[in-house]
DNA sequence: CGGCACTTTGATCGTGGTCAATAAGTGTGG
DNA sequence: CCACACTTATTGACCACGATCAAAGTGCCG
């Protein structure tokens, strides 16, 4: 499978107990499922809770890293942003997932929120802390990082060798999937991205990513309810794109 | 800095002690580096050294995933493989590094040989217990994953944003930092790979990657001795490409 | 209703892909 | 050591996918 967004699917029963996550898509986090109460009473003395607008940075590329941040609700991107001025988006971050985790002093990467979000922010001090007691949590984020690497090596081979359809097909199957894991099933969804943005996650630009929308809902693959609802309808077909199948 | 090659500098004066790597490449050992001897010890008890050809697998992309490699000598290259026969390379590895590492019980991607190699091979229940037993060495290899996943994102803003010349200037730059880390000086060298394997690389076809060395070599960027022999001679010049200065 | 950001669609352009022929290396056996 | 076969690299001619430039069209929020 070619995943272009995020997709980390480890429930969570225990968080919505020592914080405040009850009924959000937090409840499906990457970090607190292996944690017990102790870990889980000391990370909550630790963090807080911070809400962010559209477009918000919550953090930029080159800052200092004094933050890990859980996403509780909402979607945000990743990106690089280069000496030109040129962007990357390096991929989709949604209710669960991790963001602004390194072993570097800086943060590589920045990152903004793209619907409205809510954020856990974790002091990275007490959290390397946290990891360094719990050595079982410290295997949970090994863990974390290697599913995380794997789907950065999806998307590299979506940009190194996928044609625009290919893209398309690999960006709206992966993000179906990424709602599913967190339970929000059913063929219509509303997309948080603007076509610009899925052009910068995609390396297309935003008229090819709207060309190639148009052309699928011609082929009758799926529905646009205004710029951003979209019904799913030959999922089939888009999943054969997504994996590279290529015209046989 | 925009990496297309693996980058560990992590170096191993302790590895030659309890194993026959002296000398070689593997000095510089992501993984050995924190190890004491108790570690080293058990590791040699349960891995061997094995030797490959140019062009011999050293794991294919959906075996179960059995061993962990450590390069010792030479260069392999990572990569996956489409359903349809397209293939998109995701690194180049060197000595000292580390190969086939996952989370997963299967290896999501295969490995090749490009020049003769040596590795070291490692049973990887083994391998997870030595992990479990020490944790400064869990926490070492969850900072090597953070740095692969680093340099995966370098690449991926390469493939996503990068023109042709870009990418090949990242490519030669970053080819030249990796044998700089290991002690190789100097700016001619000569390169493991096929203008085609770098086309997998760097989501080209071979004919460009041709045609961008030789207007390197028009500009008296590089001088070519051979088809793998290079010079660098405008570094400057390629390292600006390479950092995405666009035009500018 | 007006203003604005985003999307769609069209026309044209250009980078890099494809197809093809030649040249340069590389390795093997006589 | 050279002749031959084979792989890899280079270069050229042409093509196509997606980028760029431009103009309507749509939806959204004040």
């Amino acid at each position: 499978m070619v995943a272009l967004t995020t997709v980390r699917p480890l429930l969570d029963p225990a968080c919505g107990q020592a914080d405040d996550c009850t009924g959000c898509e937090a409840r499906i986090v990457g970090l607190c499922a292996p944690m017990g109460h102790g870990p889980l009473e000391e990370l909550a003395a630790s963090s807080d809770r911070v809400v962010f607008s559209p477009r918000d940075p919550l953090f930029h590329q080159g800052d200092p890293a004094r933050h890990v941040f859980i996403l509780r609700e909402g979607a945000a991107r990743v990106l690089r942003l280069l000496p030109d001025g040129r962007q990357a988006a390096m991929g989709l971050r949604f209710g669960g997932d991790v963001l602004g985790f390194t072993t570097a002093s800086e943060h590589g990467l920045g990152a903004e929120a793209l619907s409205g979000a809510v954020a856990c922010r974790i002091d990275r001090r007490s959290f390397d802390g946290l990891l360094r007691r719990h050595p079982d949590l410290e295997r949970h984020f090994l863990d974390l990082c290697a599913r995380e690497l794997a789907e950065t090596q999806d998307h590299l081979v979506a940009l190194g060798r996928f044609t625009a359809e290919e893209r398309v097909a690999a960006f709206l199957v992966s993000f179906v999937h990424a709602r599913e894991l967190r339970g929000f099933g059913g063929p219509v969804f509303e997309l948080p991205t603007t076509r610009a943005d899925m052009g910068e996650l995609l390396g297309l630009t935003l008229e090819t990513v709207s060309r190639t929308m148009s052309a699928f809902r011609r082929r009758g693959w799926l529905r646009l309810h205004g710029a951003h609802g979209v019904e799913l309808v030959g999922r089939k077909a888009l999943e054969s794109l997504a994996e590279g199948n290529g015209t046989d």
